[in-house]
DNA sequence: TAAGCTATATGCGACGCACATATAGATGGG
DNA sequence: CCCATCTATATGTGCGTCGCATATAGCTTA
């Protein structure tokens, strides 16, 4: 019952990653955001491969098609400056919203803990 | 651009207000829940009453009218036992997000300070 | 009596996802 | 050889949570 979405963690974290600069598609990517624990349930697909493609529109980020390696063809991203002004965005939004939870959190279980 | 949305902590701040015992209807908590500052602009008030509505249907309020003083008549609520266990759910949950976010953030930072 | 505050409520639409499904190239086993 | 499976990208659809607008109505004050 009680779950709590992704609110938007997403697009920071596909702008983390791609910072990072490691080879970036949009599949690798849905294995190592998996892997970052952000997220309660496993990160849909669907929701990697339109996130990018609308960051792509923004310009925050740029695609180029890699067909060397075997398998089908990937689609590599890379970040722009755009990209990382945008990250530093999302930082100090997420920052602050961290801080009102964690605050919030303190404040409810006291007040449990009062019975 | 760069907003964020409330992502569901609306109920449980209504949940936790409603549980530090104080007179309690929508008008009210709505003020409230704006000092608090859990949120980045205003709350809306249709988001208030919605969702004490839906807790109400849920059990985890009871509400009744109140026409004792002036003005317009208030639906005070009430916390039940089934909110307050709502809310301890809400506070697990929340804190573990709240954590996942500001390791985000100190990675994140750690990032864009490498430059 | 008109404006403004209190108080509750609904309509409508946008946005971000969850779930399902489609497509297709490559690879390995029976 | 063909079927299953993995890799990889993509779209359709619907739902929940708001954001913004609007409606109503009682009471107060100028």
């Amino acid at each position: 019952m009680v779950a709590g979405r992704l609110s938007r963690l997403i697009e920071p974290a596909l702008l983390y990653l791609l910072g990072k600069g490691e080879a970036a598609h949009g599949y690798d990517l849905l294995a190592r955001l998996n892997a970052m624990g952000l997220t309660e349930t496993q990160v849909d697909p669907g929701a990697i491969y339109r996130a990018l493609r609308q960051l792509e529109a923004e310009g925050a980020v740029v695609s180029a098609w890699d067909t060397s390696g075997g398998g089908p063809a990937r689609r590599n991203y890379e970040l722009t400056d755009l990209g990382r002004a945008r990250l530093a965005s999302w930082v100090t939004v997420i920052a602050r919203r961290a801080e009102a939870m964690s605050a919030f959190v303190d404040d409810a279980r006291r007040l449990l803990d009062e019975n």
